[in-house]
DNA sequence: ATCCAAGGAGGACCAAATATTAAGGGATGA
DNA sequence: AATGATCATCCCTTAATGTTTGGTCCTCCT
């Protein structure tokens, strides 16, 4: 859908499919959907267009600079023939005007607080984006003077995108509903699915009440498959494009209405779907871009489209010279691409994220495709049915995930495009509402003029030590909810609140009752009373927004609407949380330390008088039965011992201890009980499990924060063992169940008895060039050797198994691919995995359980003949293969213990040589003597094989 | 040309710096 | 009696090995 204006008349592009309507006599309602801007191509003048509403004289590109000093209102006609030269000047424009209006608006910088009081700013306005920027540049650079002043040197707003400056200026908000009145709009000759309209009878319904419905939008999900040659990665040029594999489903419906496959060459049937057979590439790419005009999807969904499939697709269109074919290159403009990028990666938790990548595992390997296709009808349906299931895929990803709908509730929610979401960061939302609050009070923004690289961080959260252990009394845990947004809402903290000394004294202004001071560098903030700050009231609004979802999630039985609302409860505490990112994004569009470093200041001080309060308070001397203890806590959270054994005490304790320490501090800063847990095992900052429990009658689940089990760069068998133990040790208090787990374990990994999938090791390859050398970077870069076809790429995760090698080889020598490995045999190096992947998070979680006898753990029982780990046979020291060894075995044993104790006693006799006494007890323990420490090993040496020995005579 | 939320923290590895031990070779003296 | 050859021993250097430390990288916590 999309609106078009030029010479005077707003055109509107909307879709047929849409319904309501009904040609000119109906209002024409829909839900717009994707908004951006781009050239106009079939208008001569090449103006400017946003696809949504386009604009060139209803609605032009400006921004605002300050008046300069003593402007009046007269000199505004010399102004801006004055900035049109310059302009013309630079541009070369043919004579076209540039700079199409100045007017004097009286506005306020959002930056710092000057008295409420409102200055001239002339607000310049450009018949383009292009010729806005070359203004920008020329007077932030101090290249325009007027009446022989330089002007500004600092703009206001110049650095907003066209489409999110119109949508704030006309309260559009992304993903809402638009109305265009009966007989308000006509159709567009050439394309007659389009329609036109005048911009100011449009209607834009913010997202409210009925208008909160969700249009039944049409997601079209795709595949290609190419036919590489041998080892390398598919290129346009050269490689064709055999199959494309298409579904069309209506959101919220269960199976696609549209199901089929585009095929090079023939293919049998497949179960329903349309197997489309072409003999011609050019002609299937034509097809299908006909198809996709004809399906008219909102939504194009895929496996990494946006990165290969639709480049692909355009650059091997260009190569066949399809003609038509650019059409779609226009097309594809004006869908959002939905891909498959880290957002949603991020979304997928680790369990999902396996699942998926399991079912992905099914995909043919690259060398094969060209063979199917080269087959016979059979060979290349079964291609197609993987090509399907790759189409489906994403579908069915993305279904499961709602992204869908929480990334809509999220577009209303911050009002940036639908679009915005996917490619842009976190900080585009949080100007779109300091915009669109900005606005209501005559606000203007300055635009950072060059991102200069001051990088200084700042000073963030304060982590407690921990007191590390093993608590089998219950811990309560209170947090502050929404920290930083109620800090920054309790101190008003905002651009528009910050005050300098200069502006106290000018003013007037009284410390604590007009304005305070924070923690850090003694910033200055006026106070609400004085002026209520933009942030939080952004913050409050958000925050209203997000209890209101709570409250309907709470009434809500329906599990998908469930979803919906815990979806946007989600969105709207992460929009709350960002707001405090944007301002200490020092790279960022608009970073304010003073408010970011206050913010964590504030909270620094907070957790500490959180920690003093519950422990003075919470003492025997106050009449409670223990003194309560804060074992932990992080940024915003507090883990208290209050020392009572039972659940129910704690939970009344911690409330009671929210409630009091709540009273401390401003509103609307509230500290919360949450959840005890019990038992607790508090490994180090950031790393503890627990049994979590929101009532005293039954826990809601094992909670792990940090540990092995929650990491994706262990082997799944780490995970599972930890995991396993956790449970057993925290779940059914059974320490030496779990200890004997972990050893039976161990002597499985040792005997090869753990399958390869539980060893694969996965990280990701974040970045291109690394300093240090490590085995995924190490193998990713030999794969790429060996096939440049499959080797993981920038972002992948780079799975891989540690091989064994020469000795003291290092890791990422002895990194190797997993299927490799299983193609070619190559052995496992298990001690590695012993020693460098299970030991040490093992003996993490044992050593506060079982103190130092944690260290016998990893000793597995082994056969003294071979080596061999053995199993839980009580008692036998050999396995069976050496069971007939037995006795020469002892022998060679007991020679050993001979020699060991030969030489003991001539060490002994040296020493008591030494002292000159044959007869003497030895009391030297001299560390400066070698023989001492000679004669320390030898002691040892006949105790350990005596050991030994005596198991032989146990297993007689 | 366009874009970018933060810091704190643990822990695995690698690599360099260092410390220790073992081995080798030359000087010395018997 | 003086010289030379041989050998054990010492000391030093070198190599190998173990340990600490600093930095990079990944991932997770809030």
């Amino acid at each position: 859908m999309e609106v078009q204006e030029s010479t005077g008349r707003t055109q509107i592009w909307a879709r047929p499919s849409i319904p309501c309507i009904n040609l000119e006599e109906h209002s024409i309602v829909f839900q717009q959907f994707e908004i951006d801007e781009c050239i106009d191509p079939h208008s001569a003048s090449r103006s400017p267009m946003i696809r949504m509403f386009g604009l060139t004289e209803g609605f032009l590109p400006y921004f605002y600079i300050p008046a300069p000093n003593g402007f009046k209102s007269g000199d505004v006609a010399e102004f801006k023939s004055n900035l049109e030269l310059v302009l013309q000047q630079e541009a070369s424009s043919g004579g076209r005007e540039l700079l199409n209006r100045v007017e004097v608006k009286f506005k306020e910088t959002i930056q710092g607080f000057h008295g409420k009081q409102k200055c001239p700013f002339l607000k310049l306005s450009f018949v383009d984006t292009k010729t806005l920027n070359v203004a920008r540049r020329i007077i932030e650079d101090g290249n325009f003077t007027f009446k022989g002043r330089e002007v500004g040197a600092i703009t206001f707003e110049s650095n907003i995108k066209y489409v999110l400056r119109f949508m704030i200026d006309c309260k559009v908000t992304g993903a809402n509903w638009i109305e265009l009145p009966p007989k308000t709009y006509r159709f567009c000759a050439e394309f007659e699915k389009y329609s036109r309209c005048q911009l100011e009878i449009i209607t834009s319904h913010p997202p409210e009440g009925d208008w909160l419905k969700i249009a039944p939008l049409r997601i079209l999900s795709f595949d290609i498959e190419c036919a590489g040659r041998k080892g390398i990665f598919p290129e346009a040029a050269q490689d064709p494009v055999i199959q494309i594999a298409n579904m069309v489903t209506i959101q919220g419906e269960k199976n696609p209405f549209i199901k089929n496959v585009f095929t090079l060459n023939s293919c049998s049937p497949i179960v329903a779907t349309d197997v489309l057979e072409y003999y011609n590439e050019g002609n299937m790419l034509q097809a299908w871009c006909d198809f996709v005009v004809e399906a008219d999807p909102d939504v194009i969904i895929g496996y990494n489209i946006a990165n290969f499939d639709l480049p692909y697709l355009i650059d091997r269109a260009y190569h066949l010279k399809v003609t038509r074919f650019p059409y779609f290159g226009r097309i594809k403009g004006d869908y959002m691409v939905m891909q498959r990028d880290h957002k949603l990666r991020s979304y997928t938790l680790n369990s999902v994220c396996a699942h998926f990548l399991g079912e992905q595992k099914e995909d043919v390997h690259h060398s094969i495709i060209t063979d199917l296709h080269n087959g016979n009808p059979e060979s290349r349906r079964r291609l197609a049915i993987y090509c399907l299931k790759d189409a489906y895929l994403p579908q069915r990803l993305m279904d499961k995930l709602m992204c869908l709908i929480n990334y809509l509730e999220m577009a209303r929610v911050t009002g940036v495009p639908f679009s915005y979401l996917l490619s842009r960061g976190q900080q585009i939302k949080v100007i779109s509402q300091l915009y669109r609050k900005a606005i209501e009070q005559d606000f203007v923004i300055p635009a950072r003029k060059n991102v200069d690289g001051t990088d200084e961080p700042f000073e963030g959260a304060t982590v407690i030590d921990p007191e590390k252990g093993f608590y089998n009394v219950p811990i309560a845990t209170l947090d502050f909810s929404s920290l930083y947004p109620s800090i920054m809402m309790a101190h008003n903290l905002c651009y528009s609140t910050i005050v300098d000394q200069r502006e106290i004294d000018n003013l007037g202004l009284k410390n604590d009752s007009d304005y305070i001071v924070t923690p850090y560098q003694s910033a200055r903030f006026v106070k609400a009373e004085v002026r209520k700050g933009l942030l939080p009231t952004i913050l409050e609004d958000l925050l209203s927004a997000r209890k209101k979802a709570k409250a309907d999630l709470k009434n809500e039985t329906d599990p998908f609407k469930r979803a919906v609302l815990d979806g946007r409860q989600l969105a709207l505490k992460m929009s709350a949380n960002s707001v405090y990112g944007f301002t200490g994004a020092s790279a960022g569009q608009m970073p304010c330390l003073e408010i970011s470093a206050s913010v964590t200041a504030y909270g620094r001080q907070m957790i500490e008088q959180t920690k003093r309060e519950v422990e003075s308070r919470f003492t025997i001397e106050n009449g409670y039965t223990h003194d309560a203890q804060v074992i932990y806590g992080d940024t915003d959270s507090v883990m208290v011992k209050f020392g009572v054994d039972n659940l129910d005490d704690t939970m009344k304790l911690g409330q009671e201890a929210a409630e009091y320490v709540t009273g401390k501090f401003l509103r609307p800063i509230k500290l919360e009980f949450e959840k005890v847990y019990f038992p607790y095992l508090l490994i180090n900052k950031k790393r503890y499990a627990g049994l979590y429990w929101t009532n005293p009658q039954k826990w809601d689940k094992l909670d792990t924060k940090g540990i092995e089990t929650v990491r994706r760069d262990n082997c799944l068998l780490v995970q599972n063992v930890i995991e396993t133990c956790l449970r057993k040790v925290l779940i059914d208090r059974d320490v030496s169940g779990a200890v004997a787990y972990a050893k039976k374990t161990i002597s499985d990994l040792l005997q090869n008895k753990i399958d390869m999938s539980q060893l694969v090791i996965t990280k990701a390859l974040s970045k291109s060039d690394y300093s240090a050398k490590q085995p995924h970077v190490e193998l990713a870069e030999r794969m790429r050797k060996r096939d440049p076809g499959s080797a993981p790429t920038l972002g992948d995760r780079v799975a891989y198994v540690i091989i064994k090698g020469t000795k003291g080889a290092a890791a990422y020598e002895k990194s190797e691919d997993p299927i490799y490995v299983l193609e070619n045999n190559i052995p496992i190096d298990t001690s590695y995995y012993l020693e460098n992947q299970l030991s040490k998070p093992l003996l993490r979680i044992f050593e506060p359980i079982l103190g130092d006898k944690a260290e016998s753990l990893l000793i597995v029982p082994t056969c003294l003949g071979c080596k061999v780990p053995l199993t839980k046979d009580a008692g036998s020291v050999v396995c069976r293969h050496c069971k007939p060894k037995l006795g020469e075995l002892y022998q060679k044993q007991l020679v050993t213990v001979n020699d060991f104790e030969t030489r003991f006693a001539r060490l002994w006799t040296q020493c008591q040589r030494c002292q000159g006494s044959l007869h003497q007890d030895i009391l030297c323990s001299s560390r400066d003597c070698p023989i001492w420490y000679m004669r320390k090993k030898a002691q040892k040496d006949v105790q350990d094989a005596s050991t030994v020995l005596e198991k032989f005579n146990c297993a007689w």
